[in-house]
DNA sequence: ATAACATATGAATATATGTTCATATGTTGC
DNA sequence: GCAACATATGAACATATATTCATATGTTAT
């Protein structure tokens, strides 16, 4: 799976599994439902947002959002779960990294979305 | 804003403004998280993917997902609010229409990541 | 082994959210 | 205007979820 980008628009001509056009399962929406869940969390984001910049451990992650250690290992192992931080153990402390690149790309889509419409969303 | 791809993936070295390396405020990050949060749930991600073939109006897309007539209307008004549904009146039926491109980004991304890791998400 | 520190986890609580039911609004044809 | 239909909306209820507190697990140094 080497090339990840979606190649068409409307078209519905392209055979790319990943198109967004292409019929896909209820299973799969689910899943999909739950990976969005997981980003849907304004600590979740923050935390994946700090991240970009790269890797951080628990303490400077619930150093740098100003909350607590219990709340950002809740976090960290939910997004551990749906694939989307990893963890690195070095001696006490265990750092987090964004685990692949779809994190970004996932993040940088809805951020031009935003980006797009300018303003708060909801009145 | 005509090109809104995202140039990089690690470089940090680009400048376009949905780059997800740039640094983003507070607030944008609570938008984000509001965004992905519309798309974290299994009827409305199944209305979205329902749309993906083109727009139906509130009863077909009622029928479609088997849910019920307010059920989809209340989620409608939450994607409507969030800027990624439109509707349009022709007569008694209201037809909705995914608004703009940024939609099936944001889905198409997910997908790649779901389609990517394989299997469900959650054990 | 014990103390000190970093992280993880379980239970409890408070809040948010999706669906349903009943009803209101809007549109068409008579 | 009125009946029939399509959609929208408000209230109520049930469920999901994020945070906190207390505690457990894991690591290092003495």
């Amino acid at each position: 799976m080497e090339n990840e980008k979606i190649e068409c628009k409307n078209c519905c001509t392209c055979s790319a599994e990943n198109c967004p056009h292409s019929k896909v399962d209820e299973n799969t929406l689910y899943d999909l439902a739950e990976l969005f869940k997981v980003f849907g969390d304004s600590t979740r984001i923050r935390i994946i947002s700090a991240l970009m910049d790269g890797e951080l451990c628990v303490y400077h992650l619930s150093e740098r959002l100003g909350a607590g250690q219990s709340a950002i290992s809740h976090q960290l192992r939910i997004l551990r779960s749906a694939g989307l931080v990893r963890p690195r153990r070095e001696g006490k402390e265990v750092y987090y990294s964004l685990d692949d690149e779809h994190v970004e790309e996932i993040y940088g889509a809805g951020l031009a979305h935003i980006l797009h419409k300018g303003g708060h969303l909801y009145e």
